[in-house]
DNA sequence: CTGAAAGCGCTTACAG
DNA sequence: CTGAAAGCGCTTACAG
């Protein structure tokens, strides 16, 4: 009996409901009835199916089921480009809490990725179309993703995690990354910092664009000048991230808000490059509580989301939307916490 | 047009194939047959079937026609539990490898994750037998999960992904630990070391074990003694790690050999905390090429395999089982390669 | 070359 | 309370 093979494909014949049936001598639709938990099946009859059932090891064949029912009970949940080089943190959280959802709901979770293919053909579209999926999940959606106002999809129970557009008809739930990023400004101004720079990711992300607002509003909350030469816009990426902090560090920024904690590890690089040490003579931030955050030297402070929750309430509004019992759009912005650890220099 | 909401379940009819065919003058058998890309229609025919089928927007109902064809066209891939806190990037990677495969070859993936519900109830199986699935791909398998030689299961297409079992008919696609080992600690050996520590996982892993393995094989070759008080077991989790760093130190150890980059990460932190130099007094060395690896401080010389290609290969043959094309049982390990970078003291 | 028909394994009004 | 029958939307021998 090997695992992979030819021999094995021809094993046991399937048992169906018909041999459930006729085990039983009872109709067809007396075992789906009971199967699916019908009260108008007495309580022997049931008792005597469900052993049948269980003797013979009888399992419905949901393809059958769905075809019948005219829904697949499967949302598709869609992943960036890994070549985008994202922050994995951000979607292992967000597809625990996805699963976690579909799980307890009965759903079965299909997997995709948004390759340049997959989006040109639609192939989105198609899952839906196609009753591969009643619904669907696009995670770290981008401001240059307009197909996604793609009326024909629109028609469908659809929903954004982790990012948003700006279109009214869109449901989402994303990070409140414009509260992080205040919160982050604060404390840093708080410890006495006035020239504060934050290296922001690309402004195509909705993320992005409200951390950076929130960092100048923080600004002006605390009276200090905005000046766009502490500003960086770059890739997501630490290396990037390093090269932008040496510009700012001789610009003279004393304190260093990142859009994302690889980009504050890199920063940190940065900050011990020119002799100076992160967390007493330069202050340095981050942003997604990423595994490594804490073991970065020193400890990264940074800011933290409910990812999971964030993605689990999303999936339960598409579900909702599956099952016809929400209604209208659905966006909301989640909170952000400070972790306040070593490389802010409060702690 | 809202995202999610009852008016919108109501939306345009499905098109089916009927339609396609009463607009064409056709039979449902034509239809179906220019679909599948049989060669005994004309092209004449084809192609206008072809054009109403893009005129129409039909898209043919997966869920029927897998019904009729008697298989899903879909693999399962089973991830560990969240909670086990296992390396993210190993299980992203993995994903990436699975999923590039599958889509190249039109196969659908569902996602389930391995809860203890999710295995004490043999959901697996339930996957199988539901047709749910055609095949399944299992992550990262630990020695206690004896549930895997399970008779049923075997008789599917099935393989483990980056952890293998004690057990012949069982397929798998691993990352070669031992050979991982022996490279970190032949370096480690020839930059003079003579007490290398080992900071390894649960035992009840594979690559745990081949690990363990290869380091001891390493010390044997470099006439090194193996000492058991330089060698430590404890959960993959960097402050466990840390501790464990403090113990081996105290035991007067030169190097550190730690099984998981993050285990380096609390490694490193460590040697810091007594007052010791990474990189300088100590070499440190981690295994996975995690993110944030070159961003540690000291950037972590580290073990890699190249993890997508492997669960790629595994996935190519749990395929080939589905289609009936591959025979016997797949069991390879796939070798590793050594990343120098400044924590080992070499660079 | 193409159509009528049976079949895939369920669900669900509709009778009785 | 339960069964016969139609239907879900395809595929695929089998005729012609």
């Amino acid at each position: 009996m090997a695992s992979i093979g030819k021999e094995e494909r021809s094993l046991p014949r399937r048992v169906t409901m018909k041999d459930v049936a006729d085990r039983c001598g009872v109709s067809l639709s007396t075992v789906s009835l009971v199967l699916s938990g019908d009260q108008r099946i007495p309580p022997g009859t049931t008792r005597q199916v469900l052993e049948v059932v269980k003797a013979l090891g009888y399992r419905p064949n949901v393809i059958a089921r769905n075809l019948a029912r005219q829904r697949s009970k499967t949302l598709a949940v869609i992943l960036p480009d890994p070549e985008a080089k994202a922050d994995q943190r951000f979607f292992a959280e967000a597809l625990k809490g996805v699963y976690a959802e579909t799980a307890r709901q009965g759903y079965r979770l299909i997997l995709d990725v948004a390759t340049p293919q997959f989006m040109s053909r639609r192939f989105y579209l198609r899952l839906l179309k196609e009753n591969s999926a009643d619904g669907l999940l696009y995670l770290g959606a981008g401001l240059r993703d307009e197909f996604l106002a793609d009326k024909e999809l629109l028609s469908y129970p659809f929903l954004l995690v982790g990012g948003y557009l700006d279109d009214p008809h869109i449901s989402y739930a994303a990070p409140d990354e414009e509260s992080g990023a205040l919160a982050a400004v604060r404390h840093l101004a708080s410890l006495g910092h006035a020239r504060i720079g934050h290296i922001g990711g690309p402004a195509l992300f909705s993320s992005v664009r409200d951390q950076a607002a929130g960092y100048r509003r923080g600004l002006e909350e605390k009276n200090l000048a905005f000046d766009t030469s502490l500003t960086e816009e770059i890739a997501f990426h630490p290396e990037a991230a390093r090269q932008a902090a040496l510009r700012l560090l001789e610009r003279k920024a004393t304190a260093l808000f990142a859009g994302t904690d690889l980009m504050a590890a890199g920063a940190l690089a940065a900050v011990k490059e020119s002799g100076l040490r992160p967390g007493r003579d330069i202050a340095v931030v981050g942003v997604g509580d990423a595994d490594a955050a804490e073991w970065l030297d020193p400890a990264l402070t940074t800011v933290r989301f409910r990812v999971r929750d964030m993605a689990a309430e999303g999936t339960r509004r598409v579900i909702e939307g599956v099952q016809g019992e929400a209604s209208g759009v659905f966006q909301k912005k989640y909170p952000a916490e400070l972790i306040v650890r070593k490389s802010c220099g409060a702690a």
